[in-house]
DNA sequence: CTGAAAGCGCTAACAC
DNA sequence: GTGTTAGCGCTTTCAG
């Protein structure tokens, strides 16, 4: 930067105020400006954004604590976040937390001493109270993403309705005449409801009873979010004196999980069991049978999820977004049996 | 750290010494070291990377520039490499180039700019000229993953033998009695045929050859790396006078897309049509039916790779390694039909 | 409108 | 062994 100064005839300060933009109201002589903006270019000048950072400037990085990189639902997220970080001109920096709570909440000490100009955390740390705790002292703003509604103090949260989707899917499934339907919603590692998965499994149990069907405790399994999760409820559930004739997963790797089980049991889908998930993973559409699943509004919520960390200086009064997904009807899903 | 100089009694640059480990041979009374870390603990100090940098020192930073993140197969890669990283105390910068080589080429500039102490290619980039010119001069170390055994001029790389995947899967093929094969390629957006899906292609050509195998070209599909890539694929080969009766897809995605289309045509895998894959992800086991593949050490890979990156200093020689993958039979490649 | 100068937090000579 | 002293590249008062 000194060296442009030199080429152009100005000092360090000037061509600072010149590339750094025009944020305060300091008005640089027009002639000048050019001047060093071409000589930069020559010089093939790039900032170096740690010095920036260094004098408490922002640093253009975005912290994103995601879960689980290998949940393909959360791989497609990352890429949306980082699609839209890149548009704005941030990057991002990826602390992968590999299911474990603990570790998300170390890697956000960590993202914060990267100074990060914002923290975003994909997927449910509410079983974290020493996260939440940490999040007070703390000046980056964080926002967190597909972990429930509940409003977490210290930072906005993007969510989806989790009510929509459950009910959403028992509208379709009554409609083809199913009245034991079965619920199989996801568990931490560490053996706890997660967010979403347990404000869906809310939702199934109070449309449940609000339809009066025979819902026994056993037609509602909890599983870790993987595929062999999912196979196992499955084999749990068919393996009840009294069989349910669709099972509700509340992630889409658990139904695809549960799909293979079944199908290894010999079950036809839809034919004897129907089976529905969660999320519309770009694989749900390539499932056999075809997936019936509720999908996100991803690239919204990355949106969403990226305007509220970084902030557009316009609107950061919400502290809590809801968007609505939609149910996407496949193959997976048809008549219940006895019933055509 | 002034403030920890301070309250120990002695000199800022005493506790830089102390606190940034012990490289250069400077030795410190031991008395004095304990003052220092006992009160940096209580003030609860933490460096900060970015000052660390601005001096010339390593940042821990490790770029990753990934083709797609969306990719399962890449997910997977991410996964491993981050816990690599993490492991040896360096943070992950994820560059997602969504498909595209070009993006990835301004990714790297950006990489380097932040300062990455070394960048991780993930996927094919030989049909980025320019990058590889760039390369060149760059201090930052690259090193390419899963980007085909050619060896780049400028970076070490670290790929699989992508022979022994198609040639197991022929053994295992022919020796179910198949004669008439067919091979689904990988190509980008652009519609290059990408690194290691074209090795394994000119392996599998290579193979047919060898066999004398009823080969004709229409057996030698390429595709974009997709499900739907792979479902069309199927639909071409299934429609041509003369039926393949197995298809050997260069990745699991294809051969999953594979797999949803030949279900859709009422085909019975493996019973009329074997299919098998290339990756073994982590889904390869949960498709209908469980997908014959070919098994990738990413473990390995990921660790060969930051080690290569990051260098752990001791044998920093070989610019090219070359690990081995394996076949793993599932349920979707049987006896070829009329031949049990 | 522009220049001079003071650091941001840290490392690395170079003294003592 | 430990203290002093320069900066790394940039932003930002504070004077012209």
């Amino acid at each position: 930067m000194q060296d442009i100064a030199d080429a152009a005839g100005v000092s360090q300060s000037t061509v600072s105020r010149v590339l750094t933009g025009a944020p305060n109201a300091i008005p640089i002589n027009p002639t000048t400006r050019e001047r060093i903006l071409e000589v930069a270019r020559q010089m093939r000048y790039r900032p170096n954004p740690l010095a920036r950072g260094l004098r408490g400037a922002r640093t253009m990085l975005l912290g994103v604590i995601v879960r689980e990189i290998t949940d393909p639902f959360f791989a497609s997220a990352v890429d949306a976040i980082s699609t839209e970080a890149n548009r704005r001109g941030y990057n991002v920096v990826l602390g992968d937390a590999h299911g474990h709570a603990d570790e998300a909440i170390a890697l956000r000490t960590v993202l914060e001493t990267r100074h990060c100009d914002a923290i975003l955390l994909l997927g449910d740390t509410s079983d974290q109270p020493r996260l939440i705790e940490e999040l007070r002292d703390t000046n980056v703003p964080v926002v967190g993403l597909w972990q429930g509604t509940a409003p977490m103090p210290g930072m906005s949260v993007i969510s989806v309705d989790n009510k929509v989707g459950p009910n959403g899917l028992m509208d379709h499934l009554l409609g083809l005449g199913h009245r034991k339907i079965a619920f199989v919603g996801g568990v931490s590692v560490e053996g706890r409801l997660i967010g979403d998965m347990g404000e869906r499994r809310a939702a199934f149990l109070e449309r449940a009873a609000a339809e009066g069907l025979e819902a026994p405790d056993e037609f509602v399994r909890d599983a870790r979010n993987t595929l062999s999760g999912g196979a196992g409820a499955l084999r749990e559930l068919m393996a009840l004196p009294e069989r349910p004739t669709a099972i509700i997963a509340s992630t889409d790797v658990l139904a695809i999980g549960a799909l293979h089980a079944a199908s290894h049991l010999g079950l036809q889908i839809p034919g004897q069991l129907s089976i529905v998930g969660h999320d519309d993973l770009p694989m749900a559409e390539y499932t056999t049978p075809a997936l019936t699943t509720v999908r996100m509004p991803i690239a919204e919520m990355a949106a969403a999820g990226v305007k509220a960390a970084i902030g557009d200086s316009s609107s950061e009064t919400k502290a809590l977004q809801v968007l609505m997904p939609r149910v996407v009807v496949r193959e997976s899903s048809g008549r219940a049996p006895g019933r055509d």
